[in-house]
DNA sequence: TTCTGGTTGTTACC
DNA sequence: GGTAACAACCAGAA
């Protein structure tokens, strides 16, 4: 159903369930349901799944999330009940005992809810959850509104004009995409009122003490407040300075800027919907419109808007996107297993400060800037460990504050050349990368203070400093901090040929006995096999 | 079948 | 701050 016969039909009550999408502008969903009711109940549910305390996760928070996360989770509720407390409503938080569907489909029926509006989100885990509400809906009469407001296209509609398959490149993506539809902005005063909650135990907003994750160190709070009012704010303050916005190319940003990140850091902002991707994006061309010239995509701000929708479309029309194991577009590759230097490159020890500094600031910030987190993907993967991208997958995925599943699991099919990139020769230095930027170490320094006295020259290499200068800067390698867990000359030339190994037995993988050459042109999505290439491509059969 | 272009590498050299 | 060599990938277009 569209907005419009939306608006019109007319319920008693509705219910405006809230997951992603944290915020009152560009709210598609909530406008349906204030327009076509006389009573809207807004709510989130708290996912004891996603919130309960792992005493066995590697840091404090749910096995899901790290407390980052959960805390900026927490601050936009509150946020969002604030603001529409001033529009005369509230948020209604209910505690799901189990699944938050049962809890959904409770509320719906205890209620007499007419109409149910929510925001469309396309994550399998989502998908399977909305499935048992609006099954429930169906059954009980209860019509359902879900407008897509998360991205800026909807990635079913992309994929059909692309004839049915999902644009695997960037460009075709933006050639098939066009412009993206406006923002609903339209402003108004009050919304209706909840209605009657009956035997509903209505609490407020948990705060992050009560979750049981113990006590959280100051050392572990965010420089990134939560919420849509503190969204509109940055985006405000970040598309104030016109020249920066006009000028902007993210692959020349300084992943060692800490306290002056060089992006907006939105994107957390973008994950929990507390600011609409499309309001930002016609924001952005709003800034356009009044300079002379401007970054273009892939590069320029609005670039990563559609990047963003890019990863969304592949990962929505992608079976299996986030294993390797049955995903198409994912080559197959023979990563090794080992816990002790997947713990070390987890924890921050893996010996290189640049790559260490980064996963610290990862736990503790829960941010890190794009850059940093491709050195640290490539390191796992294709640079220098070779461990499975899966496994890095997951450790960004519980501590990014602004850990989306789509984006996250596009990246590290990227990073670890599994998918849509493939220059596997193309390696990140653990020492040169971050010198570049930074060559005295201040990044280094902030997130790892015992090597705050180590000398600019041995601050990337601290193994090779001598032993009277380690005496010195107080901080003896391999005491104090760790030597490094492999030689990335070394480590790094093996990968590359283990690579080149991987890619050749994919280009012979599939079925080459069922394969039939005079068919190779053709893309085959429907069964396992891979082209079969031409026999002078390839090294020798096994 | 062939060609082109691809957000974000490093080092050496000018 | 620019360029070439390094070794050589793929999807999409023609």
């Amino acid at each position: 159903m569209d907005a419009a016969t939306a608006a019109t039909a007319t319920a008693a009550a509705a219910l405006v369930w809230f997951r992603k999408g944290l915020r009152v502008h560009d709210n598609p969903a909530l406008d349906a349901a204030r327009r076509s009711a006389a009573r809207v109940y807004p709510v989130f549910v708290l996912d004891p799944r996603y919130l309960r305390s792992d005493p066995a996760a590697p840091s404090q928070g749910s096995a899901r999330a790290g407390v980052a996360r959960v805390r900026f989770l927490l601050e936009s509720l509150r946020d969002l009940d604030a603001r529409l407390r001033r529009l005369g409503s509230r948020l209604l938080v209910l505690r799901a005992r189990d699944d938050v569907s049962d809890a959904v489909c409770a509320a719906l029926k205890d209620w007499n809810i007419g109409k149910l509006c929510f925001e469309s989100d396309t994550e399998p885990y989502a998908l399977a959850r909305d499935k048992r509400v609006t099954d429930f809906a169906a059954a009980s009469g209860i019509e359902v509104f879900s407008p897509v407001s998360h991205t800026l296209f909807d990635p079913a509609e992309i994929i059909e004009k692309n004839g049915g398959r999902p644009p695997l490149t960037y460009k075709s993506f933006v050639a098939t995409a066009g412009e993206p539809p406006k923002p609903v902005m339209e402003e108004y005063s009050e919304l209706p009122p909840i209605g009657d909650t009956g035997g509903y135990e209505l609490l407020p907003v948990p705060k992050l003490e009560e979750l049981g994750y113990g006590d959280v160190s100051q050392e572990y709070i965010p420089p990134f407040r939560g919420g849509e009012t503190e969204a509109l704010k940055r985006m405000r303050e970040s598309l104030q300075d016109k020249e920066w916005v006009a000028k902007f190319e993210k692959p020349k940003g300084d992943p060692s800027a800490f306290l002056k990140p060089a992006t907006t850091v939105l994107s957390p902002y973008l994950k929990f919907g507390c600011l609409s991707a499309r309001y930002f994006y016609h924001c952005i061309q709003d800034v356009y419109r009044s300079t002379k010239t401007h970054t273009k995509p892939p590069v320029s701000l609005a670039g990563q808007l559609l990047w963003r929708d890019f990863f969304y479309t592949v990962s929505f029309g992608t079976p299996n996107f986030d294993q390797m194991e049955g995903n198409k577009i994912c080559k197959q590759i023979p990563w090794i297993e080992n816990e002790e230097l997947f713990v070390a490159w987890r924890d921050g020890r893996t010996g290189y400060p640049w790559i260490d500094a980064i996963m610290i600031q990862l736990r503790k910030w829960g941010w890190m800037h794009h850059l940093a987190r491709h050195s640290v993907a490539c390191f796992l993967t294709r640079g220098d460990l070779y461990i499975h991208w899966e496994q890095g997958r997951d450790v960004f995925e519980r501590l990014l504050i602004d850990s989306d599943w789509a984006i996250n699991n596009g990246n590290w099919l990227w990073l670890s050349c599994s998918s849509f990139f493939y220059q596997y020769h193309r390696i990140y230095s653990p020492i040169s990368f971050g010198k570049k930027y930074d060559p005295n170490g201040d990044y280094i320094r902030h997130f790892i203070p015992v090597l705050k006295d180590m000398p600019k020259e041995y601050i990337y290499e601290p193994w090779t400093a001598p032993l009277s200068v380690q005496e010195k800067a107080r901080c003896i390698v391999g005491k104090d901090y760790p030597k490094p867990v492999v030689d990335h000359e070394a480590a790094s030339k093996e990968c590359r040929r283990r690579m080149g190994e991987a890619y050749a037995s994919n280009r012979l993988g599939g079925n080459p006995v069922k394969g039939n050459s005079s068919n190779s042109s053709r893309r085959k999505f429907s069964d396992g096999g891979q082209d079969v290439p031409d026999s002078s491509m390839s090294k020798q059969p096994r």
